[in-house]
This record gives C-alpha cells, structure tokens and sequence, in this order.
RNA sequence: CGCGGGGUAGAGCAGCCCGGUAGCUUACCAGGCUCAUAACCUGGGGGUCGGAGGUUCAAAUCCUCCCCCCGCAA
C-alpha cells in the first residue's frame, strides 16, 4: 500500500520502521525542528532523522488548516494516512484525501484514555492493563471508530518508559496487521460513556506532593518515570525519583525524607514509601543503594 | 553563543577555592570474633585523578583546548 506517515516523537518510530518494511511510505508528516536541549540547538524529530537518513520525503508544516497544505497532501495520491501522535488537527479536507482515509495509532484501550498522555494516566490511576488501538481518525479527539486492539498489562513495577516501550511496539505490530487486512476489518464504535481523559502532564506535576496518599503517589513516580521524573528537593538540589514502592513497616512524618543504612523513605500523608532508584541533579540515575554509599541525606 | 553540575580504586562520593605524588563508604581478599537481622574487629590488594597541551622545583588541585555524562530553562 502507498501510505504517508504522521508522526512526530520515539513512539511512532517503531510504526514508521515496521511499516517501512512492508508497504511504500510516499512522504512523512511530522512537527517541524525546534529549538531544544542543551546549548538551545536545532532539533529535528526522531521521525524527521529517520526518513531523512532513508531517503523518504519529510514534510513539516506548521498547520494543515491552509487549503494549500491540503491540496499538497492529497497530490501525494497515497491510499490512507497513518497517524501516530503527530501533533497537528487534522481537518476535514485530510482525513478524507485518501480512500482509506486516516487511521491513528493510540496508546490506550479506547474509549479509555483519550487524549494527550494515556500512558501516564493509565498507570498513576492503578490500571491493571492498557493497550494499543488502532482508529479511524475522526474529527472528535481520539473518537473514531476503533479496528484493532492490543492489550499489554500494568504491574506494579511498570515504569511510565517501559509501558512506552512496550506499546510502541504492539502499536507497530498492530497497525502493520491493520493495514493488511483493511478490507475484512469491520470498524466499532466508541462507547462514549466508558470514555475518559488522560489530560496532558504538566510541569508542576512532577514537583512532589506530599500530601497524597503513599499508594497514589508511588503510582505516580512510576508513572512519570523516566520522564518527566517526580522529584523532591534536598540540601538545595533537586533528586528525580524514578522508581518506588510502598514501605509498609515505616512511620515517617509527611514531607520528611529519612535515610536508613543503605535505603532511602519519603514520609507521604498516610504511610511511607521507599525510594529504589534516583538521580541527583547533574548525575545518572542510579540505585538509590549505589547513590548512598557515597551520599549522605 | 540560553543557565548550570559532573567525569578521582568494581560502585558511590570527598579532596580542587588556600598547588606538595590521594581519602571515605561500600564491594573484594585474608585472619579473628561469633550466631550478629546495614554483624563486628584487624590486616590487605586495587587508582595513567576523562584526554592533550601549558604555568611551576612540584598539579587531581592553576590556565588553555578537546571528548563524554547529566540537571534546569525552552
């Protein structure tokens, strides 16, 4: 099949490669470079890089709102558009460019998790599983009709990066079999009332809370890690927490941060939890045993 | 030129400002003590102090350039 490919971070690269393998990617679709890291450097998408470095077509308009963007869209003469967290609105005009039209890869098991960052969402609510669906775009955000699932599931010492990891690839897995039987596929709808949000993370979230109960905020630093890391403040400097776990036998006052020996514990408001792994500003992660061998709180 | 931290024994850190051939914790090895819930005591091995120049009688420590890692901001 001629597809172009929308996209724009690390998660959609493994549906680019594996669609790469099996049908023709006419153009790619992705946010333009920005002014990012260290040193405020031009910085492409992994998506950019990729096509770039295999000859393929890359594309980077700031909006598909103009009737020209359109126009150059549909001349690609493609037989459907696979998104995976682009970034852009797609109006009208695109989804209906093509004679498959538009099909999304989305992170979570629809209707559950609409929206910017399910894989964070699912997991800092205690969800015992997520997945991938593979969806016909429509204008409603994350709404369409759903083609195919895949479920991975949730324990308690999934990261937000490993979940990331694993649905990149069941998605890139997903979307190649979507593609392949596109015909036989028969699209189901949505049931809006089972719907939910994962409202985009933001910044000041990762500033820790106290406040929450010990459960809610472990789930929330395996949400957030690798990134953006929870993380706390300590002798002026900032250490991310990037995994967890209840302390069930320790009474800590809330807001304290205790070293015992070779461990680490963060008093919450109802309990306690032990940190297992850190990293202080300016340094790797690490285990927090290996960081206190030579750090004292 | 966005702001900043760091690269020192296997691992984690101190020392650098106020130059004088390196220290702590842990791990490892040996011996001792002994049933200790981070067991303890004694002894020991292990380091081109990221790389290259320079200053100096002398540089991990001061100066210059380069490489690598990371935090913040965006």
């Amino acid at each position: 099949m001629k597809v172009v490919f929308m996209g724009t971070p690390e998660f959609a690269l493994e549906a680019l490669k594996a669609l790469s393998t099996e049908h023709e990617i006419l153009a790619v679709y992705t946010k333009e470079p920005k002014i990012s890291g260290r040193g405020n450097k031009l910085v492409k998408t992994p998506i950019h890089i990729w096509a770039e470095s295999h000859g393929v077509e890359v594309r980077t308009p700031k909006t598909l709102r103009q009737e020209e963007e359109q126009k150059k869209f549909a001349a690609l003469n493609a037989d459907i558009a696979v998104v995976a967290a682009y970034g852009l609105i797609l109006p009208r005009p695109i989804l209906d460019a093509y004679p498959l039209g538009c099909i999304n890869i989305h992170a979570s098991l629809l209707p559950r998790w609409r929206g910017a960052a399910p894989i964070q969402r699912c997991i800092e609510a205690g969800d015992k599983k997520s997945g991938v669906t593979i969806m016909q775009v429509a204008e409603g955000l994350d709404t369409g009709d759903m083609l195919m699932k895949g479920e991975v599931t949730i324990t308690p010492q999934t990261t937000g990066g490993d979940l990331h990891d694993k649905l990149a690839q069941l998605g890139a897995e997903l979307v190649v079999k979507t593609l392949n039987n596109i015909d036989k596929i028969i699209p189901e709808k949505q049931d809006d009332a089972l719907s939910c949000y994962a409202a985009k993370v933001e910044k000041e979230e990762s500033n820790i809370d106290f406040m929450m109960p010990a459960a809610q905020l472990c789930r929330k630093i395996m949400a957030f890690s690798p990134y953006p890391a929870i993380f706390f403040e300590h002798n002026g400097e900032r250490f991310k927490i990037l995994r967890a776990n209840l302390a069930k036998n320790e009474n800590i006052p809330t807001g304290n941060v205790l070293q015992k020996g070779l461990q680490l514990f963060i008093g919450a408001s109802d309990g306690a939890i032990e940190i297992t792994e850190i990293q202080r500003q300016g340094k790797k992660a690490m285990s927090t045993v290996e960081l206190l061998r030579g750090y004292q709180f």
